[in-house]
DNA sequence: GCCGATTTGTCCGTATGTATC
DNA sequence: CGATACATACGGACAAATCGG
């Protein structure tokens, strides 16, 4: 729970906005402010977060428009730095992992230039398939630092990894930064995943970082192609330039 | 040029971590206040654009970490509502349009289903091929609201609707947003792009806003898949909940 | 382990600018 | 032109996390 007040008024507003409170517009700043009984700045903060996640535009002199519609995100939440687990949890499908392979190396140079993980480091490597209501979705590559991500078991890896850093570890996951593309299906893909029709998967490239600004984790995910989707909400920032 | 402070120093910041400047860390706030003559608040708005475009992450009690190493993005940078000619300007490549259908019609209810568009409204439709660096590599449907896009015209639609937009008929663009999702590659896909290897392609769904909280666009991009690349960068927001 | 210094995070109040109506 | 509403900027206070002695 937030003790946060920004973020108690954010979830607030949004629960407000999805549930129809809102069709057309926000109240102004100065209504939020006495009835949140915060400061104009506070408010704001909250309204910036509904930018953000593309629920309401402002617009200087007029208001703060609402944009939403309920999205039908039976799929993925990308736009949050989520692990599996939570991701299940959110959209009430049962997730399975299981861990094909697991071991341990060092990095060496073509590892690093894959992974942006320092040569020479101690790492764990493994491959997970993923699944989601049944269906093997993601076949996972991992690169764990060892130093950071101590004491990884596969045991651990089936569970969620994440959650075994942050609650046992005390690490703190904080930036991701993801590459996506899409490739064309090895006969690795086909061995673990149904593809379908599909020749081809979409690879998401990811790199994470902790809160001392190390990164720890490399991740190349391969994902089926037909069940994959991907929300993004984007703000235009200069006309011109 | 932005007269806006923050602005400014975010981008000065952002050219000097480019430069290599700031290889581990930036200065403090304190350090920054002083040294661009601003209030602290000022400064930490500049940082926290810094880190939402990925380049810093900031630690309570130990600094702003520097995350920056050099993306090798020659495909789209699409982080930001940004028109193909804008793209083209910033990776140096030429770009081409060509419109290869244009038409008004009046939405109606299969036409609002799959845009968003409201029913009874007039729009221009139109397909569009577009070609970076000589190669077709995107195909797309175009659903403008002829009452906001007002005056359209396929001259036009091969240079820029948006820059039409801004330019002549004063309009801000503010809000998109964007679904991804890979299909199956349409004999009509086959017959405008060539899809090499590849039985599918990347699909963006756009829906686009303006400062009155309109929607007054729908835009469905067929992209060629072996040119896609998406980069994004996400901050994990709480651990447990 | 405690304490104080440093550094970022949250919140407040106020003033002024700018766009809309 | 005035009233309204969001945008920018300043300054101050305190909280929370980190680090060194």
């Amino acid at each position: 729970m937030p003790t946060v007040r920004y973020e108690k008024i954010y979830r607030e507003l949004r629960g407000a906005i999805e549930a129809g409170a809102y069709p057309k517009e926000l109240p102004t700043e100065q209504h939020l402010t006495e009835q949140f009984g915060c400061s104009r700045n506070t408010v704001r903060r909250a309204i910036g977060r509904l930018e953000e996640d593309g629920y309401v535009q402002s617009a200087r002199g007029r208001g703060v428009f609402v944009l939403f519609e309920k999205p039908e995100r039976t799929e993925f939440k990308f736009s949050d730095v989520e692990s599996m687990k939570e991701a299940a949890e959110r959209t009430h499908l049962d997730v399975t992992t299981k861990v094909v392979y697991f071991t341990e190396l060092t990095v060496d140079e073509p590892t690093h230039s894959l992974t942006g993980l320092p040569q020479g480091e101690e790492i764990y490597y493994l491959r997970r398939v993923r699944f989601l209501g049944g269906e093997a979705l993601i076949l996972d590559h991992n690169y764990f630092l060892k130093s950071v991500a101590r004491g990884l078991s596969p045991k651990i890896a089936e569970a969620s990894v994440y959650e075994y850093m942050e609650r046992v570890l005390k690490e703190k996951i904080v930036t991701t930064q993801r590459k996506y593309t899409v490739e064309l299906a090895q006969p690795t893909d086909r061995e673990y995943l149904d593809l379908g029709d599909y020749n081809c998967l979409v690879m998401v490239s990811s790199r994470t970082f902790n809160a001392k600004g190390v990164q720890f984790e490399f991740t190349q995910s391969r994902h089926r192609a037909d069940r994959f989707a991907f929300y993004g909400q984007v703000r235009r920032r200069k006309p011109g330039k």
